[in-house]
DNA sequence: TACTGTGAAGCTATTCACAGCG
DNA sequence: CGCTGTGAATAGCTTCACAGTA
């Protein structure tokens, strides 16, 4: 269709989630120099299958050209438009045991659209001290610097028991995006959205497939190649 | 394809995906010392719809109580079967900085069907020191220690750059279930999983949603409601 | 009665295959 | 010609609504 001046078209969830990928393929081979890419070629890199990036990408409007392919510059400032990632999102963590450290010091945030502006802890030990070039403050004053620096995403890195807690308390203060690292379901109102990250979960995922695999044996076979 | 032994009807992805949510929810109950559960309630708590958990449940085989609902323990153990958590599944994490610290102290896992065996890092200065209980080793031992530990499970928590390489050697020692949170895809052969972990895009999802319900607004808004 | 398990319907996503365009 | 964008077919998932049962 005639997509694009500030025509919304819903774009399906499922594309939605594959966007982000497609957009680092595209930033690696903008860093390579090629200026060019066939649906064939991005899908390889981003692994995906042609018909589907194609379609994914006519969700978004016509930046192909027929015969030629995408143009990657082009391609990758649309998906970081229709992301929302022209500007930056301030983000808070709340929770600064190891996971939590680990995600204030993750570089690739900074450089893509997002800005931790808080790590929170109940800890009086980390209180004050600084991570990440951030001072760690109080989790009492959730509220208070939520609304100060005007969080847009919350993240949760905290054990499961006061995630449900400090959900609803970044929801009261207007925050409508939480990302959840906790162990356990998070309740909140409608109009807020929640992503849950599970470590455990994709494990057991994992495992369930491997047991497929391997039926009965817990003897390992490394070599051995499988008959369908 | 082919059911086996144990009349193993196909269990969606979908569902597989939820078992984990399901199990963690019955393990709540369990605690509490609940002994029976419905279809309504345990879904509540892990936060789907009822006839989505029936209908998940039913893949299984018919273990609920027309009229009263489901034991808490047998069903606990039938996902756990399920899932192939009744043994321990030994687990290789590759790459010890913020993230893979964090995975390593992560607790869950020891209780839950999972054994970490090893974890390997490049850098010298962290060979040899104990995390968690473990020795670091050097993923120069890699393809020694995997197989003499007998390592299922890869677990990939280092930069980009390196993961691919580090995939490839997991999977020629016969690792056919890899982890990644490197924010790159891997492309491994037929019979081999990989699932991803990416916390850039979970945030980039996160602030597509968001944009929409602040389309040109840097205000905050908490209580404007959309228009169609 | 109060609940599960499921046929049937509806919805979403993927894939095929090719028309249409540069 | 070579590639995109898309109608049409297919596959997979969710939801409804209720028959059936302890």
């Amino acid at each position: 269709m005639i997509a694009d001046p500030a025509a919304r078209q819903e774009i399906p969830d499922a594309t939605v989630a594959r966007l982000p990928q497609y957009l680092r393929a595209l930033s690696d081979l903008a860093d390579r120099g090629i200026l060019s890419v066939s649906s064939e070629e991005l899908a390889a890199s981003a692994g995906v299958r042609s018909a589907k990036l194609r379609r994914d990408l006519s969700h978004l409007g016509s930046y192909g050209v027929r015969g030629v392919g995408y143009g990657v510059e082009m391609l990758a400032h649309e998906i970081t438009r229709e992301l929302g990632l022209a500007r930056d999102w301030p983000v808070a963590i709340i929770g600064v045991g190891h996971l939590g450290h680990a995600l204030a010091s993750y570089v690739d945030l900074t450089t893509q659209g997002f800005q931790v502006v808080a790590l929170l802890d109940r800890d009086c030990e980390l209180i004050g001290q600084v991570i990440a070039g951030m001072v760690v403050g109080s989790v009492d004053d959730l509220e208070r610097i939520v609304i100060e620096r005007g969080v847009a995403i919350g993240v949760i890195a905290t054990p499961a028991q006061p995630a449900q807690k400090l959900c609803d308390r970044l929801v009261a203060v207007g925050v409508r995006s939480v990302l959840n690292f906790a162990p356990c379901a998070l309740s909140v109102p409608e109009g807020v959205d929640v992503r849950k990250v599970d470590l455990s979960t994709e494990l057991q995922i994992l495992a369930f497939h491997q047991q497929r695999k391997s039926p009965a044996g817990h003897r390992r076979t490394p070599l051995l190649e499988v008959a369908p």
